[in-house]
DNA sequence: CACCGTCAAGTCGCA
DNA sequence: TGCGACTTGACGGTG
């Protein structure tokens, strides 16, 4: 069992993504990108790895215009050391990849030009996971698309367009459901038609569910029998529903007792789990330690380094009892952590608390910094109480003197990011 | 340097 | 027939 989290990472460093618009792309500006992006995802994997994150799924954006005659430098070759040793480190760290091309590609339009171009965008797709050498069990993930008022026709027409694939896309090719076109049973039905693997998406599932009534986990094990051994392990995405958004909007956080609930439910280990969350990285390692059988509280109090002042931010109740909570060194209370953590994180910020967990984090450079610096951060605390500042002031302030400091246990802090 | 409109894509609902 | 909403993070121009 892999848990992963998809295309960004919260709180590690040189990691974003670049691009441009479109009237901007030329020669120099894409290797400029390009560089950055490789290099980006190389710290990526690199988190990943020291993290023991085993399932990560690569942003479309990686090349930026990677599929379109906008970018016409071969970046495959150019670059080629660079994936290599990229897909190296996936390899030797058992990493599964994948990566999931955006609702705007639709292999199933009646246009010939769209399909044209869904064309080319998965073999954008297939020529980046290549490059990195990477099996056929890292996958590309496909939505089947519109439907154009006569659904048969639309399935029919992703059959054909899907014959048409080159090989080494079909290999790597797997289908998913979606929140409003194609339930689980359609997909399913392709999935066999065209025996390629089906991904089961929960909350698509929940939102746009086949008529046939049949629990969550049965078409889970349905989908199943879709993946061969080439294929890999069965994958399946999970998310939960933001209650403040509409219908169908991933929530910030993965809550640790839904999760773990879904997680029983499912009563096997051959699974891969790809969340779908605002808090990315985060969720995926409080899900993986709450899942895990390596039971040290080591790890809960690496992740407590790293919430502490966000916690104490938003409410100093929880704070205290997560201190307390950590102090018995032979338990591994992770349920209770994550729900303190979760309270905490719904608590609205106060003026009062924001202030206090700021002072906190000054604290930690009242004895080295300068007069100036003190003069000039208690202005700020000032401006803030006053409503003449925003918190995000006070924080650009903390970030830029743990960077000039080098507080390396504030550089990691959750505080700056969430 | 903070803010916010724009971008890029295809489909679908609505006039 | 054509236009706006939908979606997303980053760009890029403005104040």
């Amino acid at each position: 069992m892999s848990i992963g989290y998809a295309c960004l990472t919260i709180g590690v460093l040189n990691t974003n993504l670049k691009s441009c618009v479109i009237k901007n792309v030329n020669e120099e500006k894409l290797l400029d990108l390009i560089s950055n992006n490789l290099n980006s995802l190389e710290n990526i994997i690199d988190y990943n790895v020291k993290n023991n994150i085993q399932l990560f799924r690569i942003s479309s954006d990686l090349i930026p215009f990677g599929s379109s005659p906008a970018n016409n430098i071969p970046w495959w070759n150019i670059f080629s050391e660079k994936f290599e040793q990229i897909g190296m480190k996936i390899q030797e760290s058992g990493m599964r990849v994948s990566m999931h091309p955006g609702q705007y590609t639709v292999l199933n339009s009646p246009s010939l030009d769209v399909v044209h171009r869904a064309m080319e965008d998965l073999k954008y797709h297939t020529k980046v996971l290549d490059s990195l050498r990477v099996g056929t069990e890292h996958k590309i993930v496909l939505h089947i698309g519109g439907i154009y008022n006569d659904k048969k026709q639309a399935i029919d027409r992703f059959i054909n367009n899907y014959n048409d694939l080159e090989e080494s896309v079909k290999q790597r090719l797997v289908i998913e459901n979606d929140d409003k076109s194609y339930n689980i049973k359609d997909v399913l039905e392709i999935g066999i038609k065209l025996n390629i693997p089906v991904i089961f998406d929960n909350l698509h599932n929940y939102i746009n569910s086949s008529k046939e009534e049949k629990n969550q986990i049965d078409w889970i094990n349905e989908c199943k029998k879709t993946w061969r051994p080439k294929d890999g392990n069965q994958k399946i995405h999970y998310s939960e529903q933001n209650i403040l958004k509409k219908t169908g909007s991933h929530s910030n956080s993965i809550k640790s007792n839904q999760f773990i609930n879904f997680y029983e439910c499912l009563g096997r280990n051959d699974i891969d789990i790809m969340l779908e969350v605002k808090d990315k990285n985060l969720s995926a390692v409080k899900c993986i330690n709450c899942t895990s059988t390596y039971k040290d509280i080591k790890a809960l109090e690496l992740e407590w380094s790293k919430y502490k002042y966000k916690v104490l931010e938003s409410s100093p109740n929880d704070y205290v009892e997560i201190r307390n909570l950590l102090k018995d060194k032979n338990n591994y209370p992770v349920m209770e952590f994550y729900k303190l953590i979760e309270n905490a994180m719904d608590e609205e910020i106060t003026i009062g608390n924001a202030i206090n967990a700021a002072l906190h984090i000054w604290g930690c450079f009242k004895k080295i910094a300068s007069d100036k610096e003190k003069m000039s951060f208690m202005k700020i605390i000032d401006e803030y109480k006053n409503g003449n500042a925003a918190i995000s002031k006070i924080k650009n302030s903390l970030w830029k003197m743990a960077v000039k400091y080098e507080e390396q246990y504030l550089l990691n802090s959750y505080y700056f990011m969430l």
